[in-house]
DNA sequence: AGATTAATGGCACCGGGTGTCAAATGGAAG
DNA sequence: CTTCCATTTGACACCCGGTGCCATTAATCT
C-alpha cells in the first residue's frame, strides 16, 4: 500500500491537510457524543476542517475509522507466529500468540475498550467487521496450515482459524461486560478451553 | 412475528399483491444475471411488478432477500436441541444438531449452494450475515449454557457457540469449493475436530 | 351503499459512497 | 521570479439503499 520508507518525504505537490489519526480523534469524539449512526461524515469532515470528499480519501468508509492501524498489527501477529518454536503444540502456539496480540498498554486500555465497544455493539460496525476478521483468520490459518502440512484453504486450518476467532470474540464480549476482569485472562481461558475441545 | 394459525385468513383489506417467496425468485434471477451489487432494488421491484416502496415492506433490506426462512429454521434447531438425551456429551450433541440443521433435501441442494455462495462470497452479504449468525449462536449458547449450568452470556457457552459457528462456516466454504463432497460430511468432520480440540 | 381495515406506491428526503474536474499548494528547474 | 509539474483538495452531480408520509386502491363487515 503506502511506502514504508517515506514518512516525511520531501516531494513536490500540496501537503496533506490532516491525517488519519487526527480524523480518528475528531470522529471518536463525535461518536462518543452522538453515537455512531447519528454522526454523519459531513460532521466529521466539518469537525476536522476538511471537505466531505476529502474524508473519503483518508478512509474508504465511515466504518473504517474505528479500525485504526489494524492491518499493521496483523503484520506483527504474523511475525509472532513465525517466532514460535517448531515443536510447540499447534493450539498452544495459537493461544499464546492471540493472547499476546491482544495485549494493550495500560494507558491505551480505555481507548481500546471504547473502540471494541463500537465494533462489537454497533450493528453497522459488527457487520463491517466481518471483512477485517477475514484478514485476521487468514493469518491464523496460514500458520496452522504450515504446522499441519496442509493448504491454508483446507478444512482444518480454516476451522481452527474460525474457531479461534470465535473464541476471541466471545472473550471480548465477556470483557466488555466485565470491565474488572483483564482481557488477557479471559482470552487465555477461552483459548485453553478450545484447545481441550470444551470437554 | 406472523400469525401461525392463519395462512389464508378471510379478513378485510386489500390482499398482498405478491409474496416473499416470489420476490426471492425474481431477485435470485437478477442476482444470477447481473450480480448482487449491480442489481438494484428498483429492478427487483419492477421485475416483480410492484413499487420500490412496497419491496421494503416484504424485506427489511436488499440483503435480507437471500436469507429465506432462516428464522423459522432456527426454531427447528432449538427444538432439535431440546430433543437430545440429557446424558449425551455436550459437544457431541452440538455436532449432531448442527449437522442435522444443515441437511437439505436433494432437490434443494442447488438452490442452497447458490444461496450460500452469495452469503459467503458477496462482501455486502458477508457483512450483513453477522447479524443472522448472532441469532444462530444464541441458540447454541442457550443449549450449552443449560448443559453447563451457566448463563448463556457466560464465557464458555459463548465460546462454544462462536467456535461451532466458525467451524460450520469453514465447512461451508470448503463445501463451496469442493462441490463433490457432501456438506454434511465436511460439517461432521470439522465439528469432530472441534470436539477433540484440534489436537 | 357506506364504514372499516390493509396493502400499495408515489414523493420527498436522508446519508453513504463515487466520478469528475477545476483550483489550490508546494517543490524543482529555468 | 517565473514556469512547470506533482499532488491534494473540495465542490458538484450523481447513484443507490432506506424511511416517513399520505393519498389511493381493494377488500371485508354492517
Amino acid at each position: 500500500m503506502a511506502d514504508k520508507a517515506a514518512e516525511l518525504p520531501v516531494r513536490p505537490g500540496r501537503r496533506r491537510s490532516t491525517s488519519q489519526y487526527e480524523l480518528e480523534r475528531v470522529a471518536f469524539e463525535l461518536f462518543e457524543r452522538d453515537g455512531f449512526d447519528a454522526t454523519t461524515v459531513d460532521e466529521i469532515a466539518k469537525g476536522a476542517g476538511i471537505g466531505r470528499r476529502t474524508f473519503f480519501r483518508y478512509f474508504e468508509s465511515k466504518n473504517d475509522v474505528v479500525w485504526g492501524s489494524f492491518t499493521e498489527q496483523l503484520d506483527q501477529m504474523r511475525e509472532q507466529f513465525r517466532g514460535r518454536l517448531a515443536d510447540e503444540p499447534l493450539m498452544q502456539a495459537v493461544r499464546a500468540v492471540v493472547v499476546e496480540f491482544n495485549k494493550v498498554e495500560p494507558a491505551e486500555v480505555d481507548r481500546h475498550r471504547r473502540r471494541m465497544d463500537l465494533i462489537l455493539r454497533v450493528p453497522a460496525l459488527q457487520a463491517h467487521s466481518t471483512l477485517r476478521y477475514g484478514d485476521w483468520r487468514a493469518v491464523v490459518a496460514e500458520f496452522a496450515a504450515e504446522r499441519l502440512g496442509e493448504e491454508p484453504g483446507a478444512l482444518r486450518p480454516q476451522a481452527i482459524a474460525h474457531a479461534a476467532l470465535g473464541v476471541a470474540l466471545a472473550a471480548y464480549e465477556y470483557w466488555l461486560e466485565h470491565p474488572d476482569v483483564p482481557l488477557c485472562d479471559v482470552l487465555d481461558e477461552g483459548l485453553a478451553e478450545l484447545a481441550h475441545g470444551f470437554a
